[in-house]
DNA sequence: AGATTGTGAATGACCATTCATTCATTTTTT
DNA sequence: AAAAAATGAATGAATGGTCATTCACAATCT
């Protein structure tokens, strides 16, 4: 008993250390095509260890897209709180997305991938923290609604899947080209907002 | 050898029913969780003639990715060929999209789902048909910008990807929720024709 | 009859998961 | 404080179940 962990988020190290492992492996071969036993070397543990941290193969996929969507939204949420106009803090929702497919490709890999090849299982998890992210997004467009910036017939509920349905397509793009893309990230990151900004905003020659 | 198959689409009707099979059973299990001998029985075929008909089950889905991308893009081309207004044959994109989303649910959810689940494998294929119908929606943007009626930062290569990206996901959302979802498949496809329209147009009032 | 097409039981590779065992560390006893 | 006992985290070899694929045989054509 004792130490129930002390440096990052509650779980212990190995526990972190497994996941970081997974993050790696799935990335790179795939969910279906990652053996167990491939993570547990990569995380310099036994095969039987990860069975103390995790019921199954697949509770560590869902933990993992877990703890990591609960640090997207935490850096987002904390980005968004220094920004006052609302074009902007849609800037900076795309910027984020895409500053990470920079930092952190593996993260970006997954939930682009492996979101999509475990959606079938996905859905009886519900996938949580995936709805409070696009809920952050949703959230957004109403209050744009309701400032009157952004047009009357926009359904919020729908254009934040629109919106993350780009910005997950193109990440895709550019994890499947490795990097060997003609375009720029940050070109990218800002000739989508401006798109998705007019297609959304009530009169987009008042585009602040 | 002998009949090269006479009915449909060049290779014998056996073969057509393996692939109709397999879109039932991958659409709805996903692929790897689909048994080839599933596939077998709801074809009505041993397991064994399956693979006369195909190298093996990684083949059963890119035969059927490529057979039914084939068509998709084939219904695509003779209805835009129907149609002048450029606004009116995106619209016409989107259309297509969410109509066969109604009339072929199985048939999306395999565009959805499978195409991400397997692209790590799909990757060394190619995928040849699914670029081809990304190509279409790029010539359409190529065509709007030469004749100066979308913005001229707009990069094709770029937005029929977003264009993709936004069908797809909401496509998603569909499939998940197995149709008890509060919008209506017109709504979003007009919804979402608008907004893209508007996001990419050279000046949105003008839009017909 | 020879060729082609189809069959489905049998095979064997693969891999998630288990569990008997080890051993460092902590707790209790003397 | 040293010795003895208890703990439970960690290990990794062994297990067992699951399928994709094969192939010896059968049916059907030409």
């Amino acid at each position: 008993m004792a130490k129930v962990a002390a440096n990052n988020g509650e779980k212990g190290e190995k526990y972190h250390r497994i996941l970081a492992a997974a993050q790696k492996i799935f990335a790179q071969n795939g969910f279906h095509n990652s053996k167990v036993a491939q993570i547990a070397k990569e995380a310099n543990v036994a095969d039987g260890t990860i069975y103390l941290y995790f019921h199954n193969k697949d509770d560590i996929l869902i933990s993992l897209f877990e703890d990591r969507m609960r640090m997207l939204i935490d850096v987002l949420r904390k980005e968004l709180a220094t920004i006052d106009s609302l074009a902007d803090k849609i800037r900076a929702v795309i910027r984020l997305h895409f500053r990470l497919l920079r930092e952190d490709p593996d993260l970006i890999e997954i939930i682009t991938i492996e979101l999509r090849q475990s959606t079938m299982f996905m859905k009886e998890y519900q996938n949580q923290q995936f709805r409070s992210y696009l809920q952050v997004l949703g959230d957004l467009l109403k209050e744009g609604k309701d400032q009157g910036l952004i047009r009357q017939d926009v359904s919020p509920g729908l254009m934040k899947r629109a919106l993350f349905g780009m910005m997950d397509e193109i990440s895709l793009l550019f994890v499947l080209s490795h990097k060997q893309n003609k375009y720029s990230i940050e070109n990218v990151s800002e000739e989508l907002s401006e798109f998705f900004l007019r297609g959304i905003w009530h009169d987009a020659s008042e585009l602040p």
